[in-house]
This record gives structure tokens, sequence and C-alpha cells, in this order.
DNA sequence: CTTGACTCTATAGTTACCATAGAGTTTAGG
DNA sequence: CCTAAACTCTATGGTAACTATAGAGTCAAG
């Protein structure tokens, strides 16, 4: 299949799926007498893997490196472990760091009537004001 | 006062400054003999306000917008008010996707046990498998 | 045989900077 | 006075994961 009825059957746009290329994360199988990159049903789940990698927010280059481990499977999977481990805590320290983002821009909206003038606004003359 | 002194004493550093200027954000007074950037203290104030913004993640466009509603001090702050609501959303909608995400990452990791093999591995094998 | 749909490569844009190169300026010490 | 260190200048490329575009070539149907 050409690349126009991958990306459809997978839900990727066409360059992302280029893209991916380019990263060394999906190869095509081989090109067409026109140069048309050329897929088989088994790119279609290798693509349905990044996707669903992507959709927790792995980069590519760890979904790279889980491409490889994969090919090794005698080894140990403490990596695979380890590096979702990793996101845990990333996406939890995210977190925190968005809610105390969101106290603190409660707390500016707090601070201004809403039929103020931008001279009396509260918001701005709290921006204004140095912080420690 | 030289761009160095002004970085000392906001924290900011010199590329940034350079940075903001050509983001329209704050201009240097003028030049001085060598083509070098002068700043009185009112910088100082104007700097400490953009980072003030920045560190509640408003964007540089966003801050932009600020310092010209700023400057006409007659006008309602209906604006202002609406900026701050608008970031408070999006700052909600992101934390609902990371707790999600936070939420299928745990359940992914519980899929395998510490000691196995890539083969076996039960991260990789959810990963494998096409998801609705 | 032409027209429209598809594909190709290469490049620029997104955001808010950081890093670097290569050159000029200033200042303090010897 | 001179030089070396510290500072500054502009311009460029890099970050992440794409999206969008240009300009050209390919292919299928009517």
């Amino acid at each position: 299949m050409k690349i126009g009825e991958l990306a459809k059957l997978t839900g990727c746009s066409v360059q992302s799926i280029r893209h991916y290329e380019k990263e060394k994360l999906l190869a095509s199988l081989r090109r067409s007498d026109g140069n048309f990159r050329l897929y088989d049903s088994a790119k279609v789940d290798q693509l349905k893997f990044i996707k669903h990698c992507r959709s927790l927010d792995l980069s590519l280059a760890e979904i790279r490196q889980l491409i490889e481990l994969n090919q090794q499977p005698g080894m140990g999977c403490e990596d695979v472990n380890r590096m979702i481990d990793s996101h845990i805590e990333q996406v939890a320290l995210r977190i925190n760091e968005l809610q105390d983002l969101q106290d603190k821009l409660m707390a500016l909206r707090n601070s201004c009537a809403s039929q103020s003038t931008v001279k009396e606004c509260g918001i701005l003359q709290t921006l204004s004001v140095t912080q420690k």
C-alpha cells in the first residue's frame, strides 16, 4: 500500500509518517517505480504501536529505544520499566507545577473586579509589583 | 546601565533581554558610542513585569498586549480579565489531560512485573495491542 | 490525453529561548 | 601605554514534533 492508505488506516498524517521515517522509527519496505513509498500490513501495526506510545507522550527517542528493545526478546525488561517509571514521575512533577500556577492565576484573577479601568486594574497592578 | 547589569538586577539572561527587544517587549533607551545597549532603572521594573508574567506562563504575545493595554489607562480592563480567565481554563484543561495520562501510565506500569524479559514484558505487550 | 488526486523532496514556521562563532569595545592591571 | 580579560555586538543554528507550503513528478479514470 502507499503512504496515503497507511495514513488512513492508522489515523496518522502523511507528514507524520514521513517524519517517523526520517527519525528511524518506521521504514518503508521499498519504493515503487515512481519512487512512492510502499508498505505492508505489518507496518500498520508498527505505526499503531508508535501512535499508542505517542498518546502516552513518550518521545520519539524513547519510542525508538522501545522498538530496539523489542527486537531483543531474551533481555530483561528493566529498562522498559525504568522508562515508564521516569515518565510517571515527570508527569507528576508537571501536574504539581501546573497546580501551583493555577493557584497563582486564581489569586491574580481575584485581584480585579470585572468592571474596572486599566488604570485601576488589580491584575495589572499585581503584575507590576516586584516579586520576591 | 549596560545589558549585563540589567540582567544581574533582574535575574534574566542577557540573551533573553535581547530576545525581548526583538519581540518588541523591552526597548533599550539608546546605544553607547560603542553600540552597547543602555538602560535606566525604569527598564528594570519593566523587565521584572515581564518576568512576573512569564512565571505565570503568559506568552510573549500576551505580555506585549498587556504592555499596550497598560498604556491606555482610561480603557476598561475586560480584556485583561478575559486573558487571565482563558489562561486559567487552558491550565485546567492541561491538568486534566495530564491526569488522564497519569492514570494510563500507571495502568501500563502495573502490567509488567519488574523481573521479566523483553519477550514477556507486559508493558511492551500492552503497547502492541491496538487501541480503540 | 488530460485532469485531478496523489506522491516526492526540501524548506520554513511554531515557542521561548540557549549556544556558538567571529568580531568589536571597554576596563583594569602591569 | 598596552595588553589581556571581560563584556558586548550581530547572525546563525539548535531544541520537539510535527504542520504547511512550494514546485515538481506520478498515476488512474473518463
